[in-house]
Order: C-alpha cells, then sequence, then structure tokens
DNA sequence: GAACAACCATCT
DNA sequence: AGATGGTTGTTC
C-alpha cells in the first residue's frame, strides 16, 4: 500500500509506499525521516484531523489507499529537551484534548499561532489615556449594524482603532432574525472566524465569498463609519443625516432630574479629567441640570428644530469602543464607532409629548407586525391619542441597507424613549432592561408554558433555573434532576455536554490516551484475533479512493465514458468507475428492483461462456462463516436477494419454483458484464489479466438445477445484447486498439510496483556483493569473476531499464485516445445553451483528451455546489452557476435567496426555471443519472 | 494451496 | 444503525 505525505503549506508532497495496513506509526516515521530530511521526533502527523500517536498503525486510523497524511516538521530547537522515546509523543499530545484536532497549537510553534482576535480586557488597563465621548463601564446603546436596532450594551474598552480582524464585529449572530439567519447561511461571523484556524493550519486558500471582499475598515474613514463590511461601497447616512437621530442642544434639559441626581461622581470625573475642550457638550450638559417641567417646551423646541434646516453638528469622536452586549455576552465583544454608540435610552416619553417629525426609539418587529420586536429608531409620521385610541405611526430604517419601512405601527406606544444625544452617561443608573422580541419563539418567553426549546430539554418544565445545566455545545438548558442518570448538583467542570452533543466517552482519545477503536474495528477479525500475520500491503483490503458520480448506484445500462473493452487491473477499480459497484460480491441488484452488473469469474465450473450466451450461477447456498469469502456449497440457493434481482431482470413474471423463461428476452432489463480473468480456466472468453467490460446482456431465462454439489443452485442464461463489438471479436479487438483502450492500474500502482521491485534488487545486489566478498576472502582467483557477477546482477535490471522505456513510451501512448466523438444534435444543443457558454467553452477543449477524461471535467462543471451530484432539474443562474432546482428550492425555504455558488443575490422572487436545453444535453452525455433522486 | 484479511451494498 | 453476504487478493 502507498499514501501521499504532504507538508502543512502543502508544497511537498511526497508518495510513500512500501507500506502495509499493519504498519505501525513509528515505522512510517522512520521511513519519513528520509524524505522529509527530519528526525521522527521531529514530525507530527495528522490525518483526518487526527494527530497520528505511535504504536498505532494506519489501519488503526483508517488511512485508506493513497490518502493524503499531513505533516508538520517542528524545529529542531523545539525537541531540544525532549527525550526521543515515548515522552516525545506525550508533548505532542499533551495539549490537544478530545479528539486531536489539527487545531491544537503549541506555543513553541510560531507559524501556527493562533492570533487573539479580541484581546481580553484583562490584558489592557481599564482606563486608558483615550479621551473619547464614552469611558468604560459606561452604559450605552449600541447599533447592531445587521439590523440597524439598538440594543443595550457596556463599553469595555476604547481603543484608537479597529483591532484584530477585518470584522467590524457590530452584529449579532445569534440574533434569531431573518436578517441573521441570512448571514448565518452566508457570511457570519462564525464563517469568518471559525475556519481560520483550518486556514491557518492547512495553508489552503478557502475563499469564502464573504472573506474575500471584506477590508478592515479604516478608521479615519468616518463616512463608511456605520457600514459594516459588505455594504461598503454602496451610500450611507452619516450621524448626521436626517433620519439619525437629530436631538437638539436645547433637549438637555429633558434629562430626568432623578437619574441625574443619582450620579453626582459624574461631574467630578469629567472634570477631573480635564476633558472639557474635548467635550464641550458634556459641559454644557453639565452646566444646566433638567427639570422635568420643561420637558414638553423642550420637545417642541426639537420638533422647531427639525424644522429648521439648520442640523446641529453632531459631538463625535474617532475612537473605536468595544462593547458587550447586554443579554448576548456569549457573542463576545464588538467594536463600534462613536456613532453606533449613544447613552442608554433611559426617559420614557408619552404620547402627548410625541409629535411629528420626532425621532423616537420604539420597540418594531417587521417580520411580525403586531409581535415584540427589536429596538428601532422611528421618526414619528404621525400620532393619534383620544382617550381611545393610542397610534403613532413612523418610519422605520431595518437591515443592513437600512431600508425605510413607512407607516409603521408602533404597537407599544407606551414603551417609547427620547433618544439620548451623544456624549453624555450617567454611570450605574441602569433602567430596567427593555423588553425585546422574546428571546424564544416557540413558547414567546411565557412562563407558564413549558418549552423543550428555552428550558429543560427533557421535562420543558421552566422551575428550578439554578438546577439548570447548559450545554456548553448547544445551549440547550436541562434540570439536572431530569438527566439520566440524574446529577445530584450542578458538576464542577469547565465544560459539560449534553446527552445529545457529548461525544461517546469511548470513542474520544484524551491526551496522553492511546487511540481507541471504534465499535467497528473492534468486531473486526483482526481485533479479536490474536494472528500477527502482516496484511494490507497489496490491493485485496484497499476500499475505494474515488466514487462514481455520474450514474447512481441503482444505474441500469452501459455507463458513460465507460467503453466495451475497458480493462481494469482490480475489481475495486470497476467499483470506482461505477461498471460493478460491489467490491467482492459477484451480483449488483436490488432485490425489489433488478441487478445492475455481474462479474463473470468461472467460480463454478459447470457454467459455460460461450462469448455471446453463458450461463451464470446464482448465489449463496454457501457457510461463510468466520468471514470466509467462499466456501462449498452446503445449502440449496434460494431466489432471494441477488438470485431475485437477477430473475426481476428477465422479461418474464417472477416464478420462485419452476423459473421462467423470457417472452422477449431483449426486453428484458440490462445487465452490465464485467469478465475476469479467473474465469481463464473455463472459458476463452475471459481476459488474461484483471477484468474487461464487455457490454450489455439480458436474461433469456432461469431454473433451478442440482449443482455438482448436490445442492440446488439458481441458473441464468444470458446473451449479448449490445451493439458495440465484443472485445475478442475482431471488430471489437478493432475497436479496443482504436481507442486505445489499455489495462488501467491505481493510481500510483505501477510506480509503487517498480520501486518495491527495485528495492529488492538493491538488497539483492547488496546480498549478492556481500556473497562476493566472502567468496572472494576464501577464494582468490574468483575476485574478478565474483566483481564480474556483481556488475551483472546489478545490470540485471536489464528488465527495469526496459521498463523505463516504457514508462515515456506510455505517454504518446495514451495520446492516442481518440478525441471524444459529439454527436452534431448534442453539438448543437451546447451551442444552443447560451447561458453556459463559458462553461461549455472551458470543456469543449477537452474531447481531444478522449471521452472519459472530457465526461469527468463536464461532470465537474455541472456539478451541484448543494449536493455535489450532477445537476438534476438544473436552474442556470445569472451568475452562470447550475443548481439543482430541488437545491435552489431548499434554500430559498431556507430564506436564503443567493446563489449557493457564489452568494449573487437572486432575488426573493426569482423564477426558478430549469435550463431546458442543459436537461437534455446532460440526459445525453449521462444517461440515466437522474435515477433515483 | 490453504488461510485469512477488509470493503461495499443491501436489507432489516 | 446493525447484520448479512459476497467467485478478492495476499501471505504463509
Amino acid at each position: 500500500m502507498w499514501i501521499q505525505v504532504r507538508t502543512f503549506d502543502g508544497k511537498q508532497s511526497m508518495r510513500v509506499d512500501g507500506l502495509s495496513k499493519l504498519t505501525k506509526i513509528e515505522d512510517l516515521r522512520g521511513k519519513l525521516a528520509n524524505i522529509f530530511n527530519a528526525e521522527p521526533e521531529r514530525q507530527r502527523l495528522f490525518y483526518r484531523g487526527k494527530q497520528m500517536v505511535n504504536g498505532h498503525t494506519l489501519f488503526d486510523y483508517s488511512v485508506g489507499l493513497n490518502e493524503i497524511v499531513q505533516i508538520m516538521i517542528r524545529p529542531p530547537d523545539a525537541v531540544t529537551n525532549i527525550s526521543v522515546t515515548d515522552k516525545s509523543e506525550c508533548d505532542a499530545d499533551n495539549c490537544s484534548s478530545g479528539d486531536e484536532s489539527v487545531n491544537s497549537n503549541k506555543e513553541n510553534e510560531p507559524q501556527n499561532k493562533t492570533k487573539e482576535v479580541i484581546p481580553t480586557e484583562e490584558s489592557e488597563p481599564m482606563h486608558c489615556d483615550l479621551v473619547g465621548l464614552y469611558e468604560v463601564e459606561d452604559l450605552v446603546d449600541a447599533r447592531d449594524n445587521d439590523m440597524n436596532a439598538w440594543f443595550e450594551a457596556t463599553i469595555v474598552r476604547i481603543s484608537a482603532k479597529y483591532e484584530g480582524d477585518c470584522a467590524n464585529k457590530n452584529q449579532k449572530a445569534s440574533q434569531s432574525t431573518t436578517t441573521s439567519q441570512i448571514s448565518g447561511n452566508g457570511c457570519s461571523q462564525s464563517s469568518l472566524t471559525a475556519p481560520r484556524q483550518l486556514m491557518e493550519a492547512t495553508d489552503t486558500p478557502t475563499p469564502t465569498p464573504c472573506n474575500t471582499d471584506t477590508p478592515a475598515p479604516t478608521p479615519g474613514d468616518t463616512d463608511t463609519a456605520t457600514a459594516t463590511p459588505s455594504e461598503k461601497g454602496t451610500p450611507t447616512p452619516t450621524p448626521g443625516d436626517a433620519d439619525a437621530p437629530t436631538p437638539t442642544p436645547c433637549d438637555t434639559d429633558t434629562r430626568n432630574p432623578a437619574t441625574n441626581g443619582d450620579c453626582p461622581e459624574q461631574n467630578n470625573n469629567l472634570q477631573k479629567d480635564g476633558q472639557s475642550e474635548e467635550h464641550p457638550r458634556k459641559q454644557g450638559e453639565n452646566d444646566v441640570e433638567g427639570a422635568e417641567g420643561q420637558a414638553i417646551d423642550a420637545m417642541n423646541s426639537e420638533v422647531a428644530d427639525v424644522d429648521n434646516v439648520e442640523v446641529p453638528s453632531q459631538p463625535t469622536d474617532s475612537l473605536i469602543y468595544h462593547i458587550r452586549y447586554t443579554g448576548y455576552e456569549e457573542d463576545g465583544v464588538s467594536q463600534l464607532r462613536c456613532s453606533d454608540v449613544r447613552p442608554r435610552a433611559r426617559k420614557l416619553l408619552k404620547l402627548d409629548e410625541i409629535k411629528p417629525g420626532m425621532t423616537v426609539m420604539a420597540n418594531f418587529n417587521y417580520d411580525e407586525r403586531d409581535e415584540r420586536g427589536y429596538w428601532y429608531d422611528v421618526r414619528v409620521t404621525g400620532v393619534r391619542n383620544t382617550r381611545t385610541i393610542k397610534q403613532l405611526f413612523g418610519t422605520v430604517h431595518i437591515g443592513l441597507e437600512k431600508t425605510p419601512l413607512t407607516d409603521c405601527k408602533i404597537i407599544f406606544v407606551n414603551e417609547i424613549f427620547k433618544v439620548e444625544r451623544p456624549g453624555f452617561v450617567t454611570p450605574n443608573c441602569s433602567p430596567l432592561k427593555r423588553l425585546s422580541k422574546p428571546e424564544c419563539s416557540h413558547c414567546n418567553d411565557n412562563p407558564r408554558r413549558k418549552c423543550k426549546e428555552c428550558a429543560c430539554g427533557i421535562c420543558g418544565g421552566k422551575s428550578d433555573p439554578n438546577k439548570q445545566i447548559l450545554c456548553d455545545e448547544c445551549d440547550a438548558a436541562y434540570h439536572i434532576f431530569c438527566l439520566d442518570p440524574p446529577l445530584e448538583a450542578i458538576p464542577d467542570v469547565d465544560e459539560w455536554y449534553c446527552p445529545l452533543c457529548k461525544n461517546d466517552a469511548s470513542e474520544v482519545v484524551k491526551a496522553g490516551e492511546k487511540l481507541k477503536h471504534s465499535k467497528k474495528k473492534m468486531s473486526m477479525p483482526s481485533a479479536k484475533s490474536t494472528c500477527k500475520r502482516d496484511w494490507g500491503k497489496g490491493m485485496a483490503c484497499v476500499g475505494r479512493t474515488k466514487e462514481c458520480r455520474i450514474v447512481p448506484p441503482n444505474h441500469w445500462g452501459p455507463v458513460p465514458g465507460v467503453e466495451v473493452g475497458m480493462m481494469w487491473k482490480f475489481r475495486v477499480q470497476a467499483s470506482e468507475v461505477g461498471v460493478h459497484r460491489p467490491h467482492v460480491a459477484g451480483i449488483h441488484g436490488r432485490e425489489t428492483e433488478g441487478a445492475y452488473s455481474i462479474v463473470l469469474s468461472g467460480g463454478y465450473e459447470d457454467d459455460v461462456d460461450r462469448g455471446d450466451e453463458f450461463t451464470y450461477t446464482g448465489s449463496g447456498g454457501r457457510d461463510l462463516s468466520g468471514n470466509k469469502r467462499t466456501a462449498e456449497q452446503s445449502s440449496d440457493q434460494m431466489l432471494t436477494r441477488m438470485n431475485m434481482a437477477l430473475a426481476k431482470n428477465c422479461n418474464a413474471k417472477v416464478d420462485a419454483k419452476n423459473g421462467a423463461k423470457a417472452t422477449n428476452w431483449q426486453a428484458g432489463k440490462p445487465v452490465r458484464v464485467v469478465r475476469n480473468c479467473k474465469g481463464r480456466k473455463h472459458s476463452k472468453y475471459a481476459p488474461t489479466e484483471g477484468n474487461r467490460y464487455d457490454g450489455i446482456y439480458k436474461i433469456v431465462e432461469y431454473w433451478q438445477e442440482k449443482g455438482q454439489s448436490g445442492f440446488k443452485v439458481w441458473r441464468y442464461l444470458l446473451r449479448r445484447d449490445d451493439l458495440t463489438p465484443a472485445p475478442w471479436s475482431k471488430a471489437g479487438q478493432k475497436r479496443v486498439k482504436e481507442l486505445g483502450l489499455e489495462m488501467q492500474y491505481p493510481e500510483g500502482y505501477l510506480e509503487a510496483q517498480e520501486s518495491s521491485r527495485l528495492e529488492k534488487e538493491e538488497q539483492e545486489a547488496k546480498a549478492e556483493a556481500m556473497d562476493a566478498e566472502e567468496a572472494e576472502g576464501a577464494e582468490d582467483g574468483s575476485a574478478k569473476k565474483g566483481r564480474k557477477s556483481r556488475k551483472s546482477s546489478s545490470k540485471t535490471p536489464g528488465k527495469g531499464k526496459r521498463k523505463r522505456e516504457e514508462s515515456p513510451d506510455k505517454s504518446p501512448k495514451k495520446a492516442k485516445v481518440p478525441a471524444y466523438k459529439m454527436e452534431s444534435a448534442l453539438r448543437k444543443l451546447i451551442a444552443e445553451d447560451e447561458l453556459n457558454k463559458k462553461l461549455w467553452d472551458e470543456c469543449l477543449v477537452m474531447t481531444k483528451q478522449g471521452s472519459q477524461k472530457f465526461l469527468a471535467v463536464v461532470e465537474e462543471h455541472v456539478c451541484c455546489i448543494c449536493c455535489q451530484n450532477i445537476a438534476v432539474k438544473p436552474i442556470t443562474t445569472k451568475c452562470a452557476h447550475n443548481i439543482c432546482q430541488a437545491c435552489l428550492q431548499r434554500s430559498f425555504k431556507a430564506e436564503v435567496y443567493s446563489c449557493p455558488a457564489c452568494r449573487t443575490d437572486l432575488g426573493k422572487d426569482y423564477s426558478m426555471s430549469t435550463n431546458k436545453t442543459l436537461t437534455q444535453i446532460l440526459r445525453t452525455m449521462f444517461p440515466g443519472y437522474e435515477n433515483g433522486r
């Protein structure tokens, strides 16, 4: 067996062969030491997110043929203090826990250091020198740019510039609104930050639509101060815009004197800090104490001010405020500009204080207009305030684009807040938390309603909140007494996972622990038996390295791209191209549908093969217990499973007693037939090597008879029904030659054979040299002879030489593969498919490389990004991507109205008309590819 | 030549 | 999800 070993930067990739499934990791390291020039203890090896630990085998990690193991090489000095034996492994492990994820980092590996995106507050002094409108610990309202709504927040830090990465982070991903769902699917915070480690670790460029065009906002760029990355370039209202809150200087006296009075130290602080020049307004505010009686006057004057064209300039600064949203602490810290921060709203306005033209903050839900939503600035357009009717209407700007919604009815008219002017925060005067959209849309936060969504995931009860434990993975809550087994108290652990999220402890590999075997592996013979036999060097036990996606597994008839006469060395390859999928079994079929393909390998001596017609024996009736694959017939075969499947293909009513004869044999279901070289014993039609696809056959009749063993077997007569000439016929052989069909070997197989042969010869040569030396020592006169013989033996690679000549020989041979012949009708269709012009331009150049290559490229190009299969009922988007209609509909159902491939907005009302031309093309190129989908 | 390893697909 | 069956290919 051989595998690929690749450095993390992807720059170096080497094939390593001469391995078996039972090769130990330490032995692999030994081989790698030469190849990568790094001692075993400097190697860190990773496979599928697991760090490979000495003592285990490749089989333990399920490393398959030709699969990629990543290698990370420690700098030489990083291992100086570590003893070479088992300690190095320990060291490699103890920093990582759980499943040994690739993300685990070591502090002494600078190339893999994770960037702390947002420094913790502890890392910086709480009070910094930066002087701005707000201070650390100020209670503020902060604007979430995704929604353009205001949330209660606290300032935790102030900096001169954005810190960490590009993300403005002024959005709360956990918000369960339509907007955030969209961003969550496409360009959420998590998608910006979470894969970063992986990208760093693997160094594979994986640009996602959202991170390619998200430049870090530049602090000096005040125009885009409120713009989130994806909005950049679109005009956005600046803080001074008429739509933004426009409080005026004279509203200072509307402040609630009670709250002011509670906070006398505010003045002192300000004056002490000598900020007066920086904050003329603050100073002014401090000079005037509000008087409640003047509130209405203030409102009036505000209205008057709005009427005046002159808009007073807003106090502003260029600092970045790091805030934490109250109630969303788990979202971490967001970095906001001054314009997205303002003092915490605290003044409730009565309806009679509110006049058209004012901007107030009110609760609004644009999805469900009569439900509670979030807090938006509302530009009042109408007020009705009679004894019976209390109504307020206004314009609300929602979402990232700040889309204006006019005539929005505000239903919570008793909860209208005055918009606070920037720059004055009363510390420690937190008003009651404003009510927002219920946290739980399932129960609407109704405390009396049982809810498994927001309360205990088992009983749904909301009692004993102090006895509810939250899962650190899914955030679901559970009563400790509802768990099975119940817990006495909240466990004293850093992390707790609910039964649904918790990994099976038996599967988790803790630091320093040995790899545990999965259930599957435990039940395998290798785990049970004590045999020490080395296995897995060859091709007998390897799995597939690729899978046929051109047609579904239950596809009848030829597989596009697979020509009659194609040959594969191993059965697994025939499985890979899809011509006969089972790894070992001779019949591929489903009891309910019928059979798709069979392999003839001469297992039954009484089978006759006349080429165009042959008899075939069903399966079963053998005792295969104990992992046997073949045994003496020990019971009667029944017409079930694969035997039934074959019978179903016959154009006759199934008769499980007497068998049946087809009324019209050609009308039966087609069976792909592969002949294996083992059939050579009894049949001259079998190939001399490997497996060969011989075309389509049909069942003529089937019957039950007594086999040589004395037990009953099912027999089938198959007859060839394929226009393509059979490979053994003259015409067929001519065709095989024309098509340049050759034995196909697994990727890397010939190279691996060659290198193992060379190695063997080298060893032989060495051994011979030793013999010769011995001989030389013993027998004087034979010295010459000995040298000569050595020379001749080391030259014996006459074979090798010939081989080497052969391989350059091969490439021109391969070039002989005839170009893909395209029917004119198909060519015409392709010309008609203008929407995919670029796609076809790219594919058509591949026709020269033969049908298999061409079809493979087309397959790749028309692969639906959602389901990773050839698009069914393809919709060609305006951005020229092809998506299955069903896949796109699923996306729209999830309220994601963009192209799944590139996120181009398609619009909610996108007409999902399929590309009929493309559909026809695909059906021609990949007949039956839609079956079962 | 006998013994024996795993994988893939289907069925339950 | 687990059981079953199956004409392979390698090692001893």
